[in-house]
DNA sequence: GGGAGAATCTAGATCGTTCTAGTTCACCCA
DNA sequence: TGGGTGAACTAGAACGATCTAGATTCTCCC
């Protein structure tokens, strides 16, 4: 049945256009040197037999891959968000993306290495776990990008959101509502989880607060069980009128863990998420929460990678500050 | 300061051990022809150098690429589960996978040429929405595996589940609890929606019931809408006493949109969802659902694809049947 | 008409591998 | 002694493109 034909090649096209193979390659590749009227010919040939240029062996013998390596996890329901940004991004720039996922099994320096082995010129890490020496290794390579995290040495770009702007904003905002027991659920052992809730206590300091912080993790689960262990009163003195959670996940499983213990969110208590994904957006969420503008960082990652790949100089480490989108789980407290 | 020094390749490692290239390829490759002490000399050499072997002219230059592309969905966190599942198996039959994901603006065939260009030696292509002429274009070229949609033709490969047993297993549990009154929220214009839609309208009759079907969608939205217009009395004669929805996310707008109302799920309505996604499992959704066991299916389409790679005959279309998970939305109806 | 200069086109080397078809050499056995 | 065998190794072509440098043709102007 199906006959695996042979895929055509420049020489296929260069016979029936009747031209050689040199000028076929610069028909494709848009390159100047080529009369119109051949152009034309060229390009019809190469539509009649279907030709499409062999990304291998271009992207071996071009010094120039124009190829970006993209890293990402493929459990975070929030990358994927990312990675559709960054296509559209490389795609205006006239870059490719080659996309390599993080999956059990499968560990970030596996993900990289491939990346790599095709041709990359430069990386963009999404949430890079990697120790700092372990991405200075790579970027001595190629040109590496860290995305949402910035603690990355100077070797590497980052491109990143600020922590300490965001949390700032998430506290202002609730104090702002008159609240005063405020709780951080902290992220756990992910990135950039430590940053977070160490600027949580420096702001609850700053107002003069008690900074209660507890362990919590970047998914729903993590924020359910930390939802029962503030209602859990023999571990607490008093249940908080207001959450900061690490993410939106995590948002979501403290509002349903107050739910199942007949709160109301946010009547009896206010719960702030961060990312602005997705989630929160779902009309029957509305989440409350510290956006990252994701899409609007990944095209600054991107764009960077490419400046550094077309010869920008030293690494630069962009944060941009994030905003605050109010919904529906935040406000007053009771009886203020 | 980042010296972008010259990766290493065969040559160099070559030099360093005193040998030919095509000997460091033979001990790269762990192929035969080798005495051990020199293999050991050479692993050494390509060590010390820190040689990878560039996948770009290893792809180019050998026949067997033992690469299989895989094209998937960014928006649909479930196509997420997928790609975890494809790896681990790629990887146990000794294939790398190359990703290349369908975003807004980057349709489907451009995902796919992408990944033919690279040198995929099959595709494998999660709910494909291409016309089954495109796909036998692709299947001319190289085997081509649909997962998760199986009316492809019969030039393509697919691995999908049973649409029909698994609404079948959806309107058994619920008439076995005693509901009469159920009603399908579609999946809209999504693959696969049709089918299933079909299915339910044929079970229900089987039984001599009334099959009412509401026009849904793939999403949280589109299941919160269905379930207004469910309960919009100028609408529906009755509401109904369970609902199975085209898939978990579905399932979530509907109960969202039925506890907005104050109904409760599942004292006064059943809802099952499809897919048991990880939605479906968390511990304050605990959704009844239709599993369709997508990591096995992805399984079963990455093997397929290598068996077809190695020369297996005919294409094949796996269907697998899927199973009833029953979680706490189902429950008998009201009274009964 | 002829020569400068631009426009167009081509030959051949090259990227870093794998593959084919050898060569070399030690060893065994008649 | 000499030929056969097999293991270990290698030279050089090939994969399908791009790149460099040079060849050819065209244009234009004095």
């Amino acid at each position: 049945m199906t006959e695996q034909q042979r895929r055509p090649t420049l020489v296929d096209v260069a016979q029936a256009a009747g031209v050689s193979r040199a000028l076929v390659s610069i028909v494709m590749r848009g390159a100047p040197g080529a009369a119109e009227a051949t152009r034309q010919k060229v390009l019809q040939a190469a539509r009649e037999l279907g030709y499409r240029p062999d990304s291998r062996a271009r992207l071996l013998r071009s010094s120039r891959t124009r190829l970006l390596g993209l890293s990402f996890s493929s459990s975070q329901p929030f990358h994927a968000e990312i990675v559709d940004a960054a296509y559209a991004e490389a795609q205006g720039r006239g870059y490719e993306i080659a996309l390599s996922a993080i999956a059990s099994g499968r560990p970030e320096t596996r993900a990289i290495e491939s990346l790599l082995d095709f041709g990359s010129e430069a990386l963009v890490m999404v949430s890079p776990a990697l120790s700092n020496e372990e991405l200075a290794r790579y970027a001595s390579q190629v040109p590496v990008v860290s995305l949402l995290r910035d603690d990355v040495g100077d070797s590497v770009d980052s491109v990143s959101s600020d922590d300490r702007a965001g949390i700032r904003l998430a506290v202002g905002h609730l104090i702002g509502l008159g609240h005063r027991h405020i709780v951080h659920v902290d992220g756990g052992t992910a990135v950039s989880a430590e940053k977070r809730s160490a600027a949580f206590r420096a702001e609850m300091q700053r107002h003069g607060l008690d900074a209660v912080v507890v362990t919590g993790g970047p998914n729903e689960e993590d924020g359910l069980r930390a939802a029962r262990c503030l209602l859990d009163t023999s571990l607490v003195r008093e249940v908080p009128t207001a959450v900061v959670a690490f993410n939106d996940r995590s948002a979501l499983g403290v509002i349903e863990g107050f739910r199942a213990e007949g709160l109301r969110v946010p009547a009896d208590v206010s719960v702030l998420g961060y990312d602005d994904s997705q989630l929160a957006r779902l009309s029957y969420v509305q989440l409350s929460s510290v956006s990252q503008d994701a899409p609007l960082l990944a095209a600054a990652a991107v764009n960077r990678a490419a400046d550094r790949v077309e010869g920008a100089e030293a690494p630069a480490h962009v944060v941009r500050t994030p905003h605050l989108v109010v919904r529906k789980t935040t406000a007053p407290p009771r009886g203020s």
